[in-house]
Parts: structure tokens; C-alpha cells; sequence
DNA sequence: TGCGATAAGTTCAGGCATCAAACTTATTGG
DNA sequence: CCAATAAGTTTGATGCCTGAACTTATCGCA
């Protein structure tokens, strides 16, 4: 933990750019007079910071606005669509893919490719993402940040790779590597995949700012939103659900305890239990009514109702988004997973817990990675508009 | 959600007041030359806020500091001891307590008197909490602000009590009508007992910044700390625990639902399951070595063990301290608590998760609502610079 | 006793970001 | 064409921090 800084004018400076860029984001095509009205500052001090915005390339003018009444048109101002753009890049145990999105988070460009990750060392994987980042930042746009999703627990403060079951990973320095690899003078940031996913969610999906999204794909995350902020918990390990002991005399897991959930319902154990060879087959089976494949589904259904009741009771969140294989199984996984909700959760009885499949389905971790580096200049404009301007 | 509020010099002097604030109550005795190095403000600055604030009351001049080498000594600056005091009240089920600490934290009072806050209406237990505060107040000292822990579901920026089941309360500004009462112009805060006794001991316990704080009184509340700050989850709702279902075909709980922690392990089950009438008598049994006693008291150990179990391994805590009730029970407790999180605890096998008892006991709610009082000044000392200079 | 070195604390000019208010510019409606 | 209205700019004042010079206090050594 570090030591708050002491505040200056230049801090005052650095807060109010991000207020003044929050509200032309939330309200895009609004005035000087406008925003200076929305925030509490007074229109000088408005016209000032978004004429060095402007400068700096983050905002923009519009056409003059259309007015009813008398008066003078105020110009309206959005994020610039020639502004930075975010690059996210995920680290997936059987893939890598890239998105591109721009200030206000609309996705430019992606790209996906298989990659056994699991079968290379951690630098034979840095150097291919290195080369995917270099393809993405081809585009004639400006890359403002990177943002690295990887399915593992990650330092978030000092961007370094603690653990990766799934990856086999120990200890790496994902910022650090990458940011020597890449030739690109810009902030990386890195982040768990399931915390990211459920980012992307929040700002990108339909649900509110409270909840909790869990993802399948080959482990189990969930990333727990909490009054529209990620809740990082202890040591950036924020909801690591997957190990969370759901039978505990279930069958033995690789992580050494018994009846983890990812053991008991994780996409592996769905697949083999379904007696498939992937997801896609799974699918079909289940569209065909095939008793094993349903049988199979719904029982990882219960166990996920097991682990979810608790930490919806413990959190008392409204919603639960369903990403990764759990989105595109949710007709099959409501009705048993909701019954085990509606049996454990408290609070269920007044107010039921909502399921939702998440809309943004399999790219939701990588646009969440796009996304965050793009937010984090939002959230903190000053810097780069000081070195733009410099 | 307020939007957040633009910055000017006056939040700098906000900020940077907080700060050397900080820097003194961390490191008593230090000189002003030292809290500009700890702080990174420079001599001139620290000087200038020092003054206001001894100027305010908050902090006063030791004597001049021994030193080694040669050069002038540094006068030793510490928080007053004659300045603004917090004055904490708990409304318990059957009693009321009320706790005076200085702005160390240090207890300067405390006083408790039993009443039936059952049997009476709001109002009337209202009125007897202001009277207690006036009698409180009564010492030579100057109040800043009066703390008021509850036990239900708090809104915490409105201080309005929403729901007490053990009080038989529903929507009660508490903060409103203590204010209209109270003839001291103080702010007035009002929190969540369990919260507040968490805050206290991570204020004047002996534990780090990441742990659950459990208390079992006539209901069984948890206050979540992460990071040095209490979780306070949806809506002020940070971890209820008490009605979290440990036993889906358990008994019926008053709350509707089945099997539910308090029902299973709360203060009243043990003492029935006992077979004694009260926990000090329960007490005794215990130590006499009753059979009935410990079995009740084991098996109430063992759903706390599953209910913490969960709570620990979604948020990776390290520590679960007992506090109230348990803490008293905590010989007990100890072995089979221990032995149900060793087996449901994902990461006991690598760092098994420590139980402590609170040594702060059954005041750690007062303490920590009289202690959030001054902090709050503290935490923001400008505003009341400001108002005791004007 | 006196002097140089060292460090604490103060004073003061300078800089920077905000604010309030006056001012300029653009637009509508009569 | 002008009054009314609103957007956006200019200007001077204010407040707070900074850096550097300055004053004050103390030690060690001759």
C-alpha cells in the first residue's frame, strides 16, 4: 500500500479533466455550457480544459447544436473518434485474441487465432502476443494503452502473472515482458480474464452496477461488480470461485482439495460427463434433447446454484450474468440453477435473483481489456494530454 | 450515487490537511521538518496547515525533541488531547452503552445501562439515547461528533435505519431524529454494529488489514475488511451473515427461510441447546466441564465453520477474529471452528486461515462508533478547521 | 568563549488553476 | 433592426503550493 501524494493545483487540474471527460462521455453532443452546468464548474474553467483536450486530441467538436428557443448554439462535444484507441489482447489456454476499440469503447477491429498455450513457455507466449499487439496497432490509429487479460491471479498494481493453473504459469511478469516487447511508448495493464469479462459487462451489457458475472471456459471465474467498481478483494483475488468446495467429499481436484467447483462444473467435466469431444457438440446434443448431455448440464447447473447462493447471500447482489460457455448454455442451465437459487438465497423470497446470459458472449474479456485501457485514460486524462501537448 | 464534486484549491488544502493529519497521528512526536519529508509536502506548507490546525485544537506542541547530532531540535507535534472527543452510543437489543474516546482513540468513558429497546417504541428509545448522550457530554471536554451503532441494516449516507429484525425496527432516521434532539451541533453518524466493532478492531485491535469480524449477540453480524477498509457492499448490506442458509433442511428461521446461521449458531440457540439461561451460566457450565454445555456449543462452532468457510474462500481473507459472545466462547469454539475451515478452506492447505479472539470484547461496537466519529474528523479535517476559526 | 556546521522553522515572491463578472458572439422573435 | 437570451471568452482577483533565501537553535570543537 502506498502512501496517499500530496495535491497540488496540477491535481485539481488532473480531477476536474476527468470530471469534465466524464461528462462529455455520458453525454455526448453536450456544450461547454452544458457540461459546466453538469459538473459544477464554471464555464471558463470548462472552456479552458476541453481546449486543451481538444489539443490533445481526446475531444472534439460537432456541428453547431439545434435550439428551440433564442440564444447562441453551443457546440456540441464528443470523445474524439481519432483519439486513442485501447488494444486488449487475452491470453487464452487455447488461443489469443485482439480487439481494438476506440475512446468510447466501440469496437474498431478483432482477431482471434488458435494458440496451445499450454504447450509453450511463458516466453515463447509473450512473443507471439507481442507480434498480435504489433499486427492490431497496425491501423492507422493512435494506441492510447494495452490491455492484457489472462486466466490466473494477477498483481494488478505491479501488472505481474502470480499463478496460472490453466496456463501452467507461476510468477511472470506480463507488464514488464511486454512492455520491452513492444515497441509502443504506452501504459500496459494487465488483469484477470474473468474480472475483465465482467467489466466489459459492466460497461457494455445491460445489467446494473451490482453484480456478479461468472465465466466458463476451461477454469471458472467470477468477477464481482459492487457500486459500479470491480470489488479486487484481498490481493487483486477478487472472487476466485472456482476452487470454492462445493461437495466436500466430491471427487479429488488437481488443486488438491475436493469437490471444487470447477470440478464438478466446469466445461471439462460438463463435456466428459456428456460424453462429447467439445462445446459445439455439446450444443447440438442438447438441441437434439439427448438425455446425457442434459443430464450433464444440469447437473453443473446445481453446483453452480450451490456456489452462486453463497455468494449472493454473503454479498446480497441482485444479479447474476452468465459469460463464457455458461452464456451460450444458459436455456439449458436456468431452470435448475435458478431453482437452487431460489432454494438457498435468503432474500430470494421477496426479491429472486436475476440470471441473465451475458450479450457480449466469448470476446467479453478481451473488449473488457480493450476497454480498461481506454478508461484508464479517461479516468486520468491529464497525463496524457500534458505529454501530447508537450 | 452522488456525482462527484469538482476540485479547487480549497480541496487541495482539504487533501493535504488529511494528510499531515495522518502523518502526526501515525507518528506521534514528529517535527513539522519530518511530517514534510513523510508526507512529500514541502516545509512551508506543512508549517502553514500545522498552524491552522493547533490554531483548530487538533493537534498541540510537545516539547522541543533530543537529538544526536548537531542542529536546531524539532518541536514534537502530536494530536490534542483537549481537542474534539467522539462520543459513540450502541442501542443494543437490551441496552445501552455509551463510549467517549479522544482523538488518539483512547477511551476517556464509558458507561452502560441495561435496557428493553424491544419492548419500547423508537421514539422512546430515542429519547433515552439522547439523554444518555447529554449525560455523556457532560464532561469538560468538546464533542466533534457523535457515532451511533445499531444492530440492522444501515443506510449508511443517510443514516437511516432500515431494518432491525431483532428490535422489531423498520425505516428509522435514526440520524434525523438524534440530531433534532441533541442539542450539539456535531454531525452525527450511524452504522451497523457489527461494521463499527469490525472498525474497531482494526482501529485498536491486533489484527491486519484484511479479516471478517464475526460477533454473535442476540443476532449474528459480520463487518468485512479489506484493505484496511470495511467492505461495505450493496447498499451499506456488507456481509450478512446471520441469515445465511448453513442447513437448507435445517429449522425454520423467524426470517422465513431454513437452516439459517443464527437460527443454528446464534446466541439464544447455544444457551437453549445448553439447557441454561444465560451465556454466563453457560459459561461456567462450560468450565465446569458440563457435557450438554460443550455439545451445544461445538455444534453451534461447526455452522459457523461452514458459514465462514464460504465468506473466506470467496474473498481470500486471512484472518476471522470472534468477537462479542464468541469471543468469550472462543476456548470452545476454538477446535472444531478450525477444524471445519482447515477441511472447506480452499488455500488452508498452503496458509491455513488464523482465529482469533477480539480482545476488545463486548465494547468493540461502542468503541468503534465512537472512534468513526473522530476519524471522520481526521479523515477530513478542513471543514472543522475551518468552522472553529471562523 | 567563539565559530562553523547542521537542521528546524519562517518569510516572501512566483506560479498555477479556479472563480466571478464583464464582455463578445451568435441566434431568435417581434 | 433591435431586444432578449444564451454560448463562449477575457480579465482580474483569490487561494494554495513551491522554491529559495533567511532566521533561529543547537552541537562539536578549538
Amino acid at each position: 500500500m502506498s502512501r496517499p501524494q500530496p495535491a497540488s493545483q496540477h491535481t485539481v487540474r488532473r480531477h476536474n479533466s476527468a470530471l469534465v471527460l466524464d461528462a462529455i462521455a455520458d453525454a455526448p453532443g453536450s456544450s461547454r455550457a452544458a457540461v459546466a452546468a453538469r459538473t459544477g464548474l464554471t464555464k471558463a474553467t470548462v472552456s479552458s480544459l476541453v481546449d486543451r483536450m481538444i489539443g490533445a486530441g481526446l475531444v472534439a467538436e460537432g456541428e453547431a447544436q439545434a435550439r428551440s428557443g433564442p440564444g447562441r448554439r453551443g457546440t456540441a462535444l464528443h470523445l474524439s473518434p481519432t483519439g486513442p484507441h485501447g488494444l486488449g489482447v487475452e491470453i487464452g489456454v487455447d488461443y489469443l485474441a485482439t480487439c481494438l476499440v476506440d475512446l468510447t469503447g466501440r469496437v474498431r477491429a478483432r482477431w482471434v487465432r488458435p494458440s496451445d498455450n499450454r504447450a509453450s513457455s511463458p516466453a515463447r507466449v509473450l512473443a507471439k502476443v507481442a507480434s498480435a499487439v504489433r499486427t492490431a496497432a497496425k491501423q492507422d490509429v493512435p494506441i492510447g494503452g494495452v490491455g492484457v487479460a489472462v486466466p490466473g491471479l494477477v498483481e494488478v498494481a505491479g501488472g505481474s502473472l502470480r499463478l496460472a493453473p490453466n496456463l501452467g504459469w507461476r510468477e511472470v511478469d506480463v507488464r514488464g515482458e511486454l512492455t520491452r516487447r513492444l515497441e509502443l511508448d504506452v501504459p500496459v495493464l494487465v488483469g484477470n480474464e474473468a474480472n475483465l469479462a465482467a467489466l466489459a459487462e459492466l460497461w457494455h451489457g445491460d445489467v446494473a452496477a451490482d453484480f456478479l458475472h461468472i465465466s466458463g471456459e476451461i477454469g471458472i471465474g467470477a468477477g464481482i461488480v459492487v457500486g459500479g467498481a470491480l470489488f479486487e478483494g484481498v490481493s487483486g483475488f477478487g472472487g476466485e470461485i472456482g476452487h470454492l468446495s462445493v461437495d466436500p467429499r466430491g471427487p479429488a481436484c488437481a488443486c488438491g482439495s475436493r469437490g471444487c467447483l470447477e470440478r464438478l462444473a466446469g466445461q471439462d467435466e460438463i463435456v466428459r460427463a456428456a460424453g462429447v469431444t467439445g462445446v459445439d457438440e455439446l450444443l447440438a446434443r442438447l438441441a437434439a434433447g439427448d438425455r446425457t448431455a442434459t443430464t450433464a448440464v444440469r447437473s453443473a447447473a446445481r453446483w453452480l446454484g450451490v456456489a452462486l447462493s453463497g455468494a449472493v447471500n454473503l454479498l446480497d447482489l441482485p444479479t447474476v450474468v452468465l459469460g463464457g460457455t455458461y452464456a451460450r448454455l444458459e436455456p439449458w442451465l436456468h431452470e435448475p440453477l435458478h431453482a437452487e437459487l431460489d432454494r438457498r438465497v435468503v432474500s430470494a423470497e421477496w426479491s429472486p435473483v436475476r440470471v441473465v446470459a451475458s450479450s457480449l458472449g466469448a470476446e467479453a474479456a478481451v473488449r473488457g481489456a480493450a476497454t480498461t485501457a481506454v478508461r484508464a485514460i479517461l479516468a486520468d486524462p491529464d497525463p496524457y494530454v500534458t505529454s501530447v501537448l508537450a
